[in-house]
DNA sequence: TTTCCGGGTTCCACGGAAACG
DNA sequence: CCGTTTCCGTGGAACCCGGAA
């Protein structure tokens, strides 16, 4: 402050030293060790360390040591709060153990490849995927470097580490649900462009299960992600266009669902007498939208630490017992689809 | 993928010039100054490189080089959408100039204070920052380091460079615009956990604005942040005691202004008749709900391309012309406003 | 192509002080 | 009492990987 710090060129451990007179090893030791230093020059270090702005240069100790604190987290999109808990799940799991998480969007498969180049290219501790579809690329490029990688909102057969639930089981849950309160003419929306491959799973297992329940899975659309809410009536009427008499809607996020909502209303359609509606996600617009809003609750804040702590261990050197860790679901019943068929059927 | 890469160890420019037959300087030329190297040995390196899994060590690089290629980006939040295209800006941007974006959450000013010491740890190029309060601190470290910073989504009076519109501009067309439409009763609703002091400049800028209409800006009602749409009906009902004949409401985001919605469709109120509602952001939600929501349209994209823009260009030496640069808003008027007093008048 | 260098870490050597025989 | 061992805080040298001359 008293001086003009800019004539001295960069902090460095050096010139922290020399400042607070000792060797720069003991500041070195002062940050990383500071048991091996006496109080009260260990106090006199940080002080000066403290005036003089000094951050330690990560880039340096990362390649004298070949070791990070620091993990990436790819994420396909910022645009909703679908991955708000599951971020914040991964920061605090993080911050406990000591490392700080980095965030990359990727919304394509190509620049999800771009991420994780960037990150190898950080030489960060391990990092974290959204979905189980890579490049074959970027599957190259983490096997060969061997980094932690977790690939969560998944469930099983991982590349390295999984967590999350399994997508399919809560579709059928779903499904199961609907049935049970009464609807008949279900219809499925889906995404075309699936970038993180989250979304593939589901189809097939609302086929399944619609036929199991011996239903007819003809009405399925598939959506466009970056429609956001104006998913929702697109799907509605292209699904209305095959067959009238459809009673409920299984989106594939509450988005989508809200989008659905919000065009019920302008057609003057009750939810869920004339059209139950189903989302995905649990996001906040669920239980504040009118009615509230059907949803699959992915304990999203859960599987953020489960990834963290899966890439930890597995950077601390010890193997994690398990390379897939299950966070499970819940079907949320609200509103949207209470009774639905109670009048109907 | 013939045999194991295990054994060999981390890949480094060593062991990629030793199985390319060349020198290690010149696997470094390949990448970094291609125009250097012959074209067939360019592409027989990169194809060594391509399959030992060889990515260039940042850490090394940056440590060598003293530069940095990464810029880091503090964000305070991705609960809803509001960043959305802010972070596309600022991706499109860097990208365009071979820079790569990495992101931080900090959801709090001290998180904020650990996000830049992390950033200036890993030595990036530069950093931007949302909103202009910051801890002493971070600005003094900020100062110390010197490393090109940013603060955006704010106008004027910049640590070092600023981009952004003023949100006392922006609510004094707000205001015009409701007066305009003919409401005389309007409720002014803020944050009360102003994280990032993006949003004290609205309040004296309403109660001044107010005043020059001549009308009294008695209404006002700070909101929690964190209660996300349920501020919406907490404001509307604290407002509604102080005076039932409250004819619109300003709201701080879209997200409230949704909340305030559906707690219209729940009174039966209508709306813009009962009571206009305004927002800000032009979220995806104030164009698909309804009725649509008339809103502060901010620019984002532009703003996160002229953030990055302006860490570049001081990151590569040149001093911008502009510190400050104004991206300017729009008031994007819509159903919720739309002839509020028509009747009422 | 070679050489040196960047900033910090690892490993080990050094030297003073206290404890012991 | 003095020499020796032990302990511990500190400092020195080699090295991590890639860039500049």
């Amino acid at each position: 402050m008293t001086k003009c710090g800019d004539m001295t060129g960069p902090v460095t451990m050096q010139s922290v030293a020399k400042a607070a007179g000792v060797s720069p090893m003991t500041v070195s030791n002062t940050f990383k060790y500071p048991e091996r230093v006496q109080e009260e020059t260990r106090r006199r270090v940080r002080e000066v360390a403290a005036e003089l702005g000094y951050i330690p240069n990560h880039a340096a100790g990362n390649l004298a040591s070949g070791q990070s604190r620091v993990i990436g987290a790819v994420i396909p999109s910022i645009k909703n709060s679908s991955f708000y808990k599951y971020v914040r799940g991964m920061q605090d799991a993080a911050a406990e153990d000591g490392y700080e998480l980095v965030l990359k969007l990727a919304d394509t498969k190509r620049h999800e490849t771009a991420a994780i180049r960037t990150f190898i290219g950080l030489r960060v501790a391990g990092l974290t995927l959204v979905g189980k579809e890579h490049e074959d690329q970027a599957v190259d490029l983490l096997r060969k470097t061997g980094v932690p990688v977790v690939e969560t909102w998944v469930h099983g057969d991982p590349l390295d580490m999984a967590v999350g639930y399994s997508s399919a089981a809560a579709t059928r849950a779903m499904v199961d649900h609907l049935v049970a309160v009464g609807c008949r003419r279900i219809g499925f929306v889906g995404y075309a462009g699936d970038v993180a491959g989250r979304y593939t799973e589901r189809l097939p297992a609302f086929e399944q299960r619609m036929s199991e329940h011996g239903l007819a899975p003809d009405l399925c659309h598939l959506a466009d992600e970056a429609d956001g809410f104006g998913a929702g009536p697109k799907a509605l009427e292209a699904l209305c266009r095959m067959d009238m008499s459809i009673d409920a809607l299984l989106c594939p996020t509450d988005i989508v669902a809200a989008g659905v909502l919000f065009e019920c209303g302008r057609r003057g359609w009750k939810v869920p007498e004339r059209l139950a509606v189903a989302g995905w996600g649990d996001y906040e617009i669920a239980s504040e939208i009118s009615p509230q809003l059907t949803t699959v609750q992915p304990n999203a804040y859960e599987m953020g630490r489960g990834a963290i702590e899966m890439v930890i261990a597995r950077a601390s050197g010890l193997e994690p017992e398990d390379s897939v860790r299950n966070t499970g679901f819940e079907v949320v019943a609200r509103a949207s689809t209470d009774n639905a068929g109670s009048d109907a059927a």
